[in-house]
DNA sequence: ATCTGCATGTAATGGGTTACATGATTTC
DNA sequence: GAAATCATGTAACCCATTACATGCAGAT
């Protein structure tokens, strides 16, 4: 008995804000806005909709005009499935896979000259990124209207940079003790 | 060809740490020092044992005091495999699965009541485990002496802790806008 | 008309979870 | 010495990653 699927609920969520959307836009949500929180490729979404269409979660239409496109939409029996699943209560923290900690727990003695080599190569990594969220938040939010319109991306972008922007500060604190 | 393998060499660091530890004890370190960082459970750590054994990169004891445990230690090849896995350079980012945040991105309206339960459960979740960190770090860094002997373990749980906070101080943000 | 790229799809391989199973050791 | 617990081990099942494959669309 293997793990919990959340990927049809996410794709479930992404279908109800872009109706209509398509195979490679739902793999782009996951690269642009849910990467943050969520990881999936397209070979795993591309499956999972023709699974989700036999079950009628969603349903597939085409455009005669591009025939190599198909747009998905929830049904009924999806949009039912994506609330209920929404008020599950989350009894599990987030699980994070972090190998920078993971290496730096390795390394016993203070003076370790490895401490400062792995942790100036995850200051500039994260910084950059931080660079990243920061240019998109401006792009996306810089209206209270935008905010309000899309308020869950907006939250959850801002959770994103709030938690880089503590681990960047905490690794500069690393480096003056 | 499968994602990249950590957990043997997260085993080889916790042998490092701890020479003739049993598979349990390393179960347990999952539990508590590095669960925060990465999940592994029994079902995959005694195959990987035993795997590893047969690699040569770590050896196993037994006791004639008690027969059911097996102790394992590193041998020297064991030795420079974790050595130079610390050294390979990190280029990905720390993977995050938070089901929370994914929720949330999915309630558009700013005044869905939902936002509200979940932010409420979410923070009884988190101070909880932060009570539980902050506890641990009472009890096993209560002076300088024990951070200087453990010093990657204490970097992390300070890692952990402060994550956590983060997170906490910026859920009680959402409640008030 | 060919070339390039894009959207979709598939395969191989190994990872990981849950549940079940076994034998030793402690407990009472 | 029976019962409970503990440490270890195994199996079934699905998940996820990487690489490969196909066919349409647009560009030149």
């Amino acid at each position: 008995m293997p793990k919990k699927r959340i990927l049809p609920y996410i794709i479930l969520g992404i279908l109800d804000q872009n109706p209509g959307s398509t195979g490679k836009f739902i793999t782009n949500q996951f690269k642009n806005e849910i990467g943050e929180f969520w990881k999936a490729s397209h070979s795993q979404i591309y499956p999972e909709l023709k699974k989700m269409v036999e079950d009628d979660w969603i349903k597939q239409t085409s455009d005669s005009n591009n025939e190599k496109e198909k747009y998905y939409h929830l049904t009924n029996l999806g949009k039912e499935k994506l609330n209920s699943w929404i008020d599950i209560p989350i009894n599990a923290l987030p699980v994070v896979e972090d190998l920078f900690s993971l290496k730096l727990f390795f390394i016993q003695d203070p003076n370790d000259p490895r401490i400062s080599t792995l942790v100036n190569k995850q200051l500039n990594l994260l910084e950059k990124q931080l660079d990243h969220l920061n240019d998109r938040e401006k792009i996306l939010f810089d209206t209270q209207e935008k905010r309000n319109k899309n308020y869950g991306y907006y939250l959850i972008l801002e959770r994103a940079i709030s938690r880089l922007d503590n681990q960047i500060k905490w690794l500069k604190t690393i480096k003056q003790r």
